[in-house]
DNA sequence: CGTTTGACGGTCC
DNA sequence: CGGACCGCCAAAC
C-alpha cells in the first residue's frame, strides 16, 4: 500500500537508474557504456535520465558516470560543479584537470561485468 | 504539433 | 588533435 503509483511511467530511467546504481565504489562509468548495455535507448536518454537521477529514489551515484573520455561532463548539475570531483576523490578516485586519472582502468563497462 | 534542447558518441576532415 | 556534423530519442516549450 506504500507503493502508491510511485511506478510512474517505469520507462527507460528505471534501467538507467539500475544500471548506474550497480557502479562498484571507487569506479567509474560511461554514459555511451550504459546506454550500448541497454541497447534501448542513446547516449543522451543515459545524461538526460541522470537529470532526474537526484530526484531518484534511491539515489543514483550519478557522480560515477562520466562521458567517454572520462571527463567529469555533468559536474555543472550538481549543487556544485567541483561536487563531483569532491565525491570522486572521496572513493579514491584522482581527478586530474576535471578528468578521471586512470580512467581506463577505473572504467566500469557493464556490457563486460554484467555480461551474461 | 513543430522546433529546440540535451550530463553523448562516433565519424569525418 | 580538435572542430564540425550527424544520429538517438524523449521532454520541454
Amino acid at each position: 500500500m506504500q507503493d502508491k503509483n510511485k511506478n510512474e511511467q517505469k520507462s527507460f530511467f528505471e534501467d538507467v537508474f539500475a544500471v548506474a546504481r550497480q557502479i562498484p565504489y571507487g569506479r567509474v562509468s560511461s554514459y555511451g557504456a550504459i546506454a550500448n548495455y541497454l541497447e534501448t535507448v542513446t547516449a543522451r536518454m543515459v545524461g538526460w535520465a541522470m537529470n532526474k537521477s537526484f530526484t531518484a529514489d534511491p539515489p543514483v551515484p550519478a557522480h560515477r558516470v562520466v562521458n567517454r573520455k572520462g571527463e567529469l561532463s555533468g559536474r555543472h548539475h550538481f549543487s556544485t560543479p567541483s561536487m563531483m570531483q569532491e565525491l570522486l576523490e572521496n572513493e579514491g578516485i584522482i581527478i586530474e584537470q576535471d578528468k578521471v586519472k586512470d580512467f581506463k582502468k577505473l572504467y566500469w563497462n557493464p556490457s563486460d561485468e554484467l555480461a551474461d
